[in-house]
RNA sequence: GCGGGCGUGGCGGAAUUGGUAGACGCAGCGGACUUAAAAUCCGCGGGCCCUAGCGCCGUGGGGGUUCAAGUCCCCCCGCCCGCACCA
C-alpha cells in the first residue's frame, strides 16, 4: 500500500469554493416547477469579524441547505447585512472613520470569511440595509403604513443623555447613566413616531398558537411581553373634601370586579393628570412625583422600592354603595403605562393594595373566602388572597354577590357595571406601541418634512430614497443630521414653504423586520415582488440566537402584518419552524493578578496554566459566553487558517445538540482534525482497492454485515439531519467509520470481491452523508473516488430497504425484570418459540432456581421478562 | 413572586411509544510500531466488596404505578433562562 498524503484542507478548500462558485450550486432557481426550501440565518451585524456564534448560526443552516438541495428541493439560502446601528457611529467618533467607509469595508471582509467557511449562500441576493436601494422601500411602506393608520406621532418619555444629547434606549443605561457618557440619565419627553404593534395584539397572540414549529419557550415569553389581560373598565364618581363634585369622573382598569366590595382606597400614578393638577398647587405632592421620578430610572430601586402613597384631596364614590367613600392616593407603584394609570385597592386579595393598606392603616375587607371557613373566620394576615380561580371559593361580604365564586362574581360584578352605565368588560395588554425615532445618524432617515403651513407631510413617493447626507462630523455631540448645514432645509412638498426634514432616523430592528421578503426578490422595484414571495415565502427553517425571542421575532411578525394589509406581503407569519440555537462557551482565564487572558495565551504545562509570554501562572474559571470582555474568544479565521473549515464546522457540530450550549475546547478541535484525517486516510486507502462494479457473486457475512452498517447509517443520519439532531448524525458517522476501520483490517491489503465491493460502497455513502457537514472533504473524497462532476450537485443516496432489514435481532432476557441471558432469535419468531428459548438459557434457569414461573412477557424485538 | 427548561460516568452527551442505561466523542490508562518522539493502530474504562460472584448498588433525593421506570404520577432539593409593582 502507498503511503497515504496528509489531507491539506487550505489548498483543497479553496480550490471547491471556487468550483462551487463557477457551478453557481447555491443559486437559488427562479420559476422552477420544484419544491422550495427557503432557510434563513439570522444576518449579522457587520461588526468587523465573524465570531463563533456566526460559526455555529451558519454551519447550522449551511447543512440544511446543502441537505436540502441534495433532496432535489430548490433551496434559497441568502445573506445579507443588518449594517446600520450605532457601533459605525461610535467608530466614526473614535477613529473619525466615516460610518458608511467602516460599515462596508466590515462587510468586504466578513463577506471573505464567510466565503471561506465554504457555506453555499446565493450571494447574487445580498443587500445590506444601510444601501439606499434597500431603505427606499422601508421610506415607501413607512408612508403606506401612514396610509393605513399604523403610524402614530406623539410625546413620549426617553431617556436622555445631557452629555452625548442624545436618546438611549433602556439597555444603554446602566444605574441610571449613559453607558458611553456615564452621564446622569434624564426623563425628556420628545415627539416620536410610533408605529402601532398593539393593534395586532390580539392577533400576534393567537397566531402563536399556530406556530407548531417554534420552540414553547420563545412562545410563551411572546405571550407574556403581549400580556394580555381581561376585566373591567369602570368610572368613578369623585367628590372633594367638600362634597363637590369633581368634574371628571375617574377611569379605572382592574381583572378582579368580583373584589368591589373589598375595595378600601383609590390609587392614582404619580403621572396621572389628576396627581399632576395637584402638584401644581400643592408642594408635598410635588415634592411626592419628583421623589417618584427619581427612582423610576434605576431598575434595583424599583424591585426594591416600598410602597408609598401621599393623600389627595379627594374621595371616589363607591359605584356599588353611594354611601362609601374611598380615599384618593397618588401611589408609586400605579403605572401611568398600563390600563387607566389608577386603580381601586382591594387589601384582601391583592398583596401591593395589602401592604398599602398596612402602611396608611386602611380597612381590608375580605370578601373571597374558603368555602369551608365560616366568614367571620376569614381573615387576612400578611398575604392577601390573590387566588381567584379555585372552585371552593364563594363570595361574603358582597351583598348581592354573596355565595358566588369569584369566577361568577366577574360576570355579575361587570353586568351590573354595564347596567350602571359607568363600565364594560375589557381586554388590557402590556404590549405598548413600537416607538421607532432614533437621534442618530447611521439609520434610514424618516421621510417626513415638518412644513410651518401644513404640519407632517410626507415626501412624495416619487422623491425616495431620502438619502443620508455624507458630508457629515462627528466632532461634537448630538445628531450629524441635525447640525447639517444643509440636509435639513427643503420646501414644503405640498405648499411649497421653506419646511424642515425630520432628522430622526429609524430604529434599527425595522431594517430587520422585513429583510427576509426582501431576499425573495432582492432587486424588485418593488418592497416585495408579491409573486416571487407567493413561492419563498414564508421561510421554512428560521436560525439563530434565543436573545432575539421577543423584539426581533416580535417585529418581524407584526411587519409581516402591516405588509399584508398594505398589499405587500401575503402571509401574516413569516417563519414557518424556528430553531434557536445555543452559545459558544468557552473557559476564562485570569492571572494571579486578576488581569484576564486570553486562551491562545495559555499554556498548558504538567504542573498547571501559565502565560504564554510572561511565565505567570494562569487560573482557569468558569465556562461562559466567548465575550471580548473577559478575552476568552476564539477566533474563527485562526481557526480556519489552522485546521480548515471542515474542522471547524464538524466540531462545532458535535457532541452539544445544537439548541444548547457547546464548549470550545483545543483538545474537542484536535478530535475533529484527527477525524478529518482519518476519514482521508480510509477513503483514499479504499480508493486504491479494485472493487466490481456490481456484486452478483456471494456476499460473505463480513461484507454483508458491512452494506448493512452502511445503509443504516445512512437511514440513521438522514432522519438526524432532517430533525436537526446534527451531534446524533456525527455518532452514527463515527460508528460507521468504525465499522469501516474493523472491515478493512479484517480484510488486509487485497479484499475478496464481495468485500471489495462493500468497502467502496460504504465508503461512497459515508462521503455522501457527511457531505453537508465536511463539504470540502467529501468533494475531495467524492474525486478520489473516481467521481466526475461536484458532489454538492449529486442527490441525496437512498439507503436499500432489503439491507435495513434485520432477520435475527438479539433479544435481552430478564427474569423478575433484571437481565439475565441475552438471546438471539429471528425477527418474525413466534412468541412460543422466543419464550421457549429464553426459558432454555442455563442463566435464566439459575435465576429463575427451580420456582414455578407465573408470568412470561414477551415484547418481540424487545425484551423477554420472566416472573416468578 | 410568576413562567419556561434542566439534573445520566472525570467531561460533552446517547438511550424509539416505558423494554439490555452510559451509543459516539473528549480527556485518561495499558499495549503495538519507533533509537526516541510525534503520528497511527489495538485494548480498557459507572460505583462497591479482605465474600470477585450466577454478587450488590446505580440516571439529584424520597415515595408510587408497572412484569419492567432515566422515561409516567406525587412530594422535595439544586441549577439555568425569561419576565417582574401589569391592577
Amino acid at each position: 500500500m502507498n503511503k497515504p498524503q496528509r489531507y491539506a484542507p487550505k489548498d483543497v478548500e479553496r480550490k471547491w469554493q471556487r468550483a462551487w462558485e463557477e457551478a453557481g450550486i447555491a443559486k437559488a432557481e427562479e420559476g422552477s416547477d420544484r419544491p422550495k426550501f427557503y432557510v434563513l440565518e439570522m444576518f449579522p451585524y457587520p461588526s468587523g469579524r465573524i465570531h463563533m456564534g456566526h460559526v455555529r448560526n451558519y454551519t447550522l443552516g449551511d447543512v440544511l441547505a446543502r441537505y436540502k438541495r441534495a433532496q432535489g428541493f430548490n433551496v434559497l439560502h441568502p445573506m445579507g447585512w443588518d449594517a446600520f446601528g450605532m457601533p459605525a457611529e461610535n467608530a466614526a467618533m473614535d477613529k473619525g472613520v466615516h460610518p458608511k467607509t467602516w460599515t462596508y469595508e466590515n462587510i468586504a471582509h466578513m463577506k471573505g470569511q464567510l466565503k471561506r467557511l465554504g457555506f453555499s449562500l446565493d450571494w447574487s441576493r445580498e443587500f445590506a440595509t444601510c444601501d439606499p436601494e434597500y431603505y427606499r422601500h422601508e421610506q415607501a411602506m413607512f408612508l403606506d403604513f401612514m396610509d393605513a393608520g399604523l403610524v402614530e406621532r406623539k410625546k413620549s418619555l426617553v431617556n436622555w443623555d445631557p452629555v452625548d444629547q442624545t436618546v438611549l434606549a433602556n439597555e444603554q443605561v446602566i444605574d441610571g447613566r449613559g453607558w458611553r457618557s456615564g452621564a446622569l440619565v434624564e426623563k425628556r419627553e420628545l415627539d416620536q413616531w410610533f408605529l402601532k404593534i398593539t393593534h395586532y395584539a390580539e392577533d400576534l397572540l393567537k397566531g402563536l398558537d399556530e406556530l407548531e414549529n417554534w420552540p414553547e419557550k420563545v412562545k410563551v415569553m411572546q405571550r407574556n411581553w403581549i400580556g394580555r389581560s381581561e376585566g373591567a373598565r369602570f368610572t368613578f364618581r369623585l367628590v372633594d373634601e367638600q362634597d363637590r363634585e369633581w368634574p371628571e369622573p375617574l377611569p379605572v382598569f382592574t381583572t378582579r370586579p368580583d373584589t368591589l366590595f373589598g375595595a378600601s382606597f383609590v390609587a392614582v400614578s404619580p403621572d396621572h393628570p389628576i396627581t399632576k393638577k395637584f402638584a401644581e398647587e400643592n408642594p408635598e405632592v410635588a415634592a411626592f412625583v419628583r421623589e417618584c421620578a427619581a427612582l423610576g430610572t434605576s431598575e434595583e430601586a424599583i424591585e426594591k422600592a416600598e410602597k408609598k402613597g401621599i393623600r389627595l384631596p379627594l374621595y371616589a364614590v363607591h359605584p356599588f354603595k353611594p354611601d362609601v367613600k374611598l380615599p384618593v392616593y397618588a401611589a408609586n407603584f400605579v403605572l401611568m403605562t398600563y390600563g387607566e394609570g389608577a386603580i381601586f385597592g382591594c387589601p384582601a386579595h391583592d398583596q401591593r393594595d395589602l401592604d398599602f393598606a398596612r402602611k396608611y392603616d386602611l380597612p381590608v375587607i375580605p370578601v373571597v373566602c374558603p368555602k369551608d371557613t365560616p366568614p367571620d373566620k376569614c381573615e387576612i394576615g400578611d398575604e392577601a388572597l390573590t387566588d381567584s380561580e379555585r372552585d371552593d371559593l364563594v363570595m361574603i361580604n358582597s351583598e348581592w354577590m354573596n355565595g358566588l365564586t369569584p369566577k361568577q362574581a366577574k360576570e355579575a360584578a361587570i353586568a351590573k357595571l354595564e347596567e350602571l352605565g359607568i363600565g364594560e368588560r375589557q381586554v388590557n395588554y402590556r404590549l405598548r406601541d413600537w416607538g421607532v425615532s432614533r437621534q442618530r445618524y447611521w439609520g434610514c432617515p424618516i421621510p417626513i418634512i415638518h412644513c410651518p403651513e401644513c404640519g407632517v407631510v410626507k415626501v412624495p413617493k416619487q422623491d425616495l430614497p431620502v438619502t443620508l447626507p455624507e458630508d457629515v462630523t462627528f466632532d461634537a455631540a448630538g445628531n450629524p443630521l441635525e447640525r447639517h448645514p444643509t440636509w435639513k432645509h427643503v420646501k414644503c412638498p405640498q405648499c411649497g414653504a421653506d419646511a424642515t426634514r425630520e432628522t430622526d432616523t429609524f430604529d434599527t430592528f425595522i431594517d430587520s423586520s422585513w429583510y427576509y421578503a426582501r431576499f425573495c426578490s432582492p432587486r424588485a422595484e418593488e418592497p416585495v415582488d408579491l409573486d416571487k414571495a407567493k413561492y419563498w415565502m414564508p421561510v421554512d427553517q428560521y436560525i439563530g440566537g434565543i436573545e432575539h425571542a421577543i423584539l426581533h421575532l416580535l417585529y418581524s411578525r407584526f411587519f409581516a402584518r402591516a405588509m399584508k394589509d398594505t398589499g405587500h406581503l401575503h402571509l401574516k407569519e413569516p417563519f414557518a419552524a424556528l430553531f434557536t440555537q445555543g452559545m459558544v462557551v468557552h473557559e476564562t482565564y485570569k492571572t494571579e493578578s486578576g488581569a484576564w487572558v486570553e486562551p491562545a495565551l495559555v499554556e498548558r504545562r504538567a504542573d498547571g496554566l501559565f502565560h504564554r509570554e510572561t511565565g505567570e501562572k494562569v487560573i482557569a474559571g468558569p465556562v461562559e459566553k466567548m465575550s471580548k470582555s473577559k478575552k476568552n474568544v476564539i477566533d474563527p479565521e485562526a481557526i480556519v487558517e489552522k485546521y480548515g473549515a471542515d474542522t471547524a464546522r464538524w466540531f462545532i457540530l458535535s457532541d452539544s445538540p445544537p439548541e444548547r450550549d457547546i464548549e470550545w475546547t483545543e483538545a474537542g478541535v484536535e478530535g475533529a482534525a484527527r477525524f478529518v484525517q482519518r476519514v482521508w486516510r480510509m477513503i483514499d486507502d479504499i480508493a486504491s482497492i479494485a472493487a466490481p462494479a456490481d456484486i452478483s457473486a456471494e456476499v460473505g457475512p463480513d461484507a454483508l454485515a458491512l452494506r448493512q452498517a452502511a445503509h443504516r447509517a445512512l437511514a440513521e443520519v438522514t432522519k438526524d439531519i432532517e430533525g436537526l439532531r446534527f451531534n446524533r448524525a456525527i455518532a452514527r458517522i463515527h460508528e460507521l467509520v468504525n465499522a469501516m476501520g474493523e472491515a478493512q483490517r479484517k480484510a488486509g491489503d487485497a479484499p475478496a470481491s464481495d468485500m471489495a465491493f462493500a468497502l467502496r460502497e460504504a465508503a461512497e455513502l459515508l462521503v455522501r452523508m457527511f457531505a453537508p457537514m465536511m463539504p470540502h472533504l467529501a468533494e475531495e473524497c467524492w474525486q478520489r473516488l473516481g467521481h466526475e462532476g461536484l458532489l454538492a450537485q449529486a442527490p441525496w443516496p437512498e439507503p436499500e430497504p432489503a439491507l435495513l432489514k434485520q432477520d435475527t435481532v438479539k433479544m435481552a432476557v430478564q427474569v423478575n425484570g433484571k437481565r439475565r441471558a441475552e438471546i438471539e432469535v429471528a425477527k418474525d419468531a413466534p412468541k412460543e418459540e422466543i419464550e421457549k428459548l429464553a426459558l432454555e438459557q442455563e442463566a435464566v434457569q439459575r435465576a429463575v432456581g427451580g420456582k414455578p414461573v407465573r408470568r412470561v412477557i414477551v415484547v418481540p424485538g424487545r425484551i423477554v421478562n420472566i416472573v416468578v
